[in-house]
DNA sequence: ATTATATGAAACCATTTGGTTTCGTGTCAA
DNA sequence: TTGACACGAAACCAAATGGTTTCATATAAT
């Protein structure tokens, strides 16, 4: 029972513009190759490249109906992403934490209004 | 005010395991980059070429002392990436709903306990 | 039976990516 | 002042990426 290898992961599957606007398409309905290749500046061919490798990331799942081969979004392999994230959220956080407590003390803190991010900055 | 034309985004920044390797160590601490660089089995060089990719996309920024400079990790922008994710969690909230619902009616859903999300796919 | 449609596979190509080694320069230490 | 250290820049390279065109095959329609 060998892992499957995935050659292609979340992380690398979503770095493409092209696979982010495919996973778009795809939430609403399940689609035919042909169909979802009209909307892209782009062959046929590279469309149905992209969608391999959003299947190999889990991310799409393919059926076949008759002659053609229909894709629909497959959103639980983002779960992985979340997670990654959930990771790093408390580093914002604290900056969120150290401004609120910097406004709580400071009554002339209204030039943070445009710039809190960079003002709260703990270098 | 021509936009900054960024080379690299947050998608593709984080697409590398090394990169995202290199965003964990930073979050504890500032550090040189010979420092950094000893924790990878490649070379300095190398590394500081993926340090310059993450700052292109905000993720670190740099700080010159004598004769080193540091990195740290800047979380915000990973910001974006929850705000698009955000978007997709609809889909597997769904599923789960449409799992719940399921459970809730069928008293002989015993074996849904190991593969839930195959199950209830709605194909 | 023949033709048209939907698709994947394969060969090919230019560019990008992720790595290397070498060299130059600024800074600290003896 | 003379090394040693920290680093980036540059030149280079193999492999991966994102695209193309052409061809083969399965299914549908006439």
């Amino acid at each position: 029972m060998a892992i499957p290898a995935q050659k292609h992961d979340v992380f690398q599957a979503i770095a493409d513009p092209t696979r982010r606007h495919l996973l778009q398409l795809l939430g609403d309905q399940e689609m035919p190759v042909t169909v979802i290749s009209s909307h892209f500046p782009m062959s046929r061919t590279a469309v149905s490249k992209h969608l391999r490798i959003l299947a190999e990331a889990g991310l799409v799942k393919e059926r076949k109906v008759g002659r053609e081969t229909r894709y629909r979004l497959e959103a639980e392999p983002l779960m992985e992403l979340k997670r990654w994230l959930s990771y790093y959220e408390r580093y914002w956080e604290n900056k969120l934490n150290v401004l609120k407590r910097f406004v709580e003390q400071d009554d002339d803190a209204a030039e943070l209004k445009f710039t809190p991010l960079e003002v709260v900055d703990p270098e």
